[in-house]
DNA sequence: ATAATACTCTACTAATCCTATAGGGTAATA
DNA sequence: TATTACCCTATAGGATTAGTAGAGTATTAT
C-alpha cells in the first residue's frame, strides 16, 4: 500500500511542476489546493528538499519550487526518497538489501524468485516516467 | 512491503506442491523446513484453506495438500487471498475500489494515472505465474 | 532597521496493523 | 477409543502511519 506521504507528496510536485518559470508556492497554496494537512505536508516538502528534488525560498513571496525542470525528475527518485524501497521483500532491493533470517538459500527460495520480477517491471516504469509525465 | 503472512503462505505452497502425489504434510513439518512459527503458520494455511486454495485431512497421517495441481494455481488468487489488493492505490484497485477523500477529479489525479500502470505489470506478472512456474 | 512572511525543527499522540503467542476445542483416523 | 492433528478465539507487544502543536529561525519587502 502507498502511503499518504508518498501521494501527498506526488501530488505537491505535480503541483508544482505546473507553475510557470518555476515560481515559488507557497505551502499554505499547495495545501488548500490539493486537500492536504498543512503540517503534514510541511514535513513532505522538507524531506524532498534534503534530498535534492526541490527548493525553498524563504520571507515574503518566498515558497517551495522545483530544481529542476519536471522532464528531468525521475520516479524512480521520487519514490524511493518517499516510499523507501521499490522492492516488496528487502531480499531483492537494490538499493536496501536485507537478508530474509528465514532462507537458508536465497536462490531456492520461491518468493525471492517471484518478487524479483515484481521488482523489476516496477523499476522498468519508474525509471522511465519523469514527473513531467504526469501533469499533462 | 510483502506481509510475513503472504510471504510464509508462498513458502508454504511451495512446499506442498513439490510432494508427490499431493500427499497432505504436518503443520509441524512445513514449520520446521520452512523456518516458519507454527501458530502463525497454521492461521495462514487456514486462511487458505477458507479461501479454497488447499484443503486438509484430520486425525492419524493427516495435514494439508493442495486442492488443484500446482499448475492450476494462479499466483494472482494466492496474493489476493493473502496479501490483499494487488493495487497500491485503493482508487485504482479492480477488487477492492474505494474512491479517495482528497481527490476531486480522479482522472485529473497524477497519482491515480501513474499507479494504474503499476498495478497493471503487477496484476500480468501474478496472472501469468502458477504455482508450479515457482517450483522450478 | 524591522515587521511580516514563510520555511524549519522537535516532540508528541492516537489509531491502526503486523506478527506473533497461548490455550483450549473438535473432528477424524488407525 | 486414544491419539493425532486440524480448528478457533482471544490477547498483546511493537512498529508504523498520519497527523497535531508549538516554538524557532531565516529572509525579504518596505
Amino acid at each position: 500500500m502507498l502511503s499518504k506521504k508518498t501521494k501527498y507528496g506526488i501530488k505537491a510536485l505535480t503541483h508544482l511542476a505546473k507553475q510557470e518559470n518555476q515560481a515559488p508556492v507557497q505551502i499554505a497554496t499547495i495545501s488548500e489546493a490539493e486537500n492536504i494537512s498543512q503540517k503534514f505536508l510541511e514535513s513532505i516538502l522538507l524531506t524532498l528538499k534534503k534530498n535534492g528534488i526541490l527548493s525553498s525560498k524563504k520571507g515574503k513571496g518566498g515558497g517551495y519550487y522545483l530544481l529542476k525542470e519536471a522532464k528531468d525528475i525521475s520516479m524512480v527518485n521520487v519514490m524511493r526518497v518517499l516510499e523507501g524501497p521499490i522492492a516488496m521483500v528487502p531480499c531483492v532491493s537494490l538499493n536496501y538489501y536485507e537478508k530474509c533470517d528465514d532462507c537458508p538459500d536465497e536462490h531456492a527460495c520461491s518468493v525471492h524468485k517471484l518478487m524479483i520480477e515484481v521488482r523489476d517491471s516496477t523499476l522498468d516504469i519508474f525509471n522511465n516516467k519523469s514527473l513531467a509525465d504526469l501533469v499533462v
